[in-house]
DNA sequence: ATAAAGGCTCCGGTTACTGGAAGGTCAAGA
DNA sequence: TCTTGACCTTCCAGTAACCGGAGCCTTTAT
């Protein structure tokens, strides 16, 4: 298979198979015409990758659940960890969005949103805290 | 003031005040021995931007606001439009890390976490999709 | 024969900084 | 006066994970 074949099976952009060629993460052979040629076996590494992208792993954890996946003596905990790591890395950045999504709703109700200057969003932003006051 | 001393006093980082200078953010004057010298006013649009970005604000809308807060004829509407548009751009990201969430903490509550090699997290990964399986 | 489609590499840009090197400046103490 | 150390300066490189485009080669179809 040809790389645009890969890439529409996978769903993932040519230039990022590319790329994933590049760090290493696959490596498939070469045509005589000097054409990436991809196995089976890439085909299936590249759409794992993907699906561990669309859970928002990076590409770090990828090979790292790469290299868990091809070795058969693998312990399931060790797999177990890097999901539960990058679990709480969701939750925190979930509650850091969740905590600006408060403030700024809050803000964005209170902004009467018409022709006039006067907004509580800016007032708020202006807000000089006591350090900075000095 | 000195650089430092409105690093400290804003919170940001030395190297974050000379990065909104060298993108515009800020214009502080310089000493004759070409130290930035940080006017209350320089001071004051440093917190500014601090709290916006601390609300997830991109830079270039923190410039925005900046423009829209020093502009005495704004119409609160503007202001109001982009806090709603990176409101809106919040809950996307929320709801796209809840879904991430959501199967990630299924997959780690189904696995065993032991020195066995199966694995749900694994299997979930290199289950191909239809399109890929051609 | 030619033109479109697809492939290749390499370079630069994206976001918002951060770290570090090399070197000038300033205030305080011996 | 000299030195030490804390500041300050600029410039360069790197981060994450690609994307866009230039310039060039190969294959395929007409």
């Amino acid at each position: 298979m040809n790389i645009s074949d890969v890439a529409e099976r996978t769903g993932l952009p040519v230039k990022t198979v590319r790329y994933y060629e590049e760090i290493g993460l696959i490596t498939p052979a070469r045509a005589a015409n000097g054409y990436r040629h991809f196995s089976d076996t890439d085909l299936h590494s590249l759409a794992f990758i993907g699906r561990a992208r669309s859970l928002g792993f990076g590409v770090e954890a990828c090979r790292s659940l790469l290299r868990l996946y091809d070795d058969p003596a693998r312990a399931s905990a060790d797999v177990r960890r890097l999901a539960q790591t990058h679990l709480e890395e969701i939750d925190r950045k979930i509650a850091e969005l969740e905590q600006m999504r408060a403030t700024l709703s809050h803000l964005v109700a209170a902004c009467a949103g018409n022709d006039r200057p006067d907004c509580p969003i800016l007032a708020d932003l202006a807000a000089m805290s006591p350090s900075a006051r000095g």
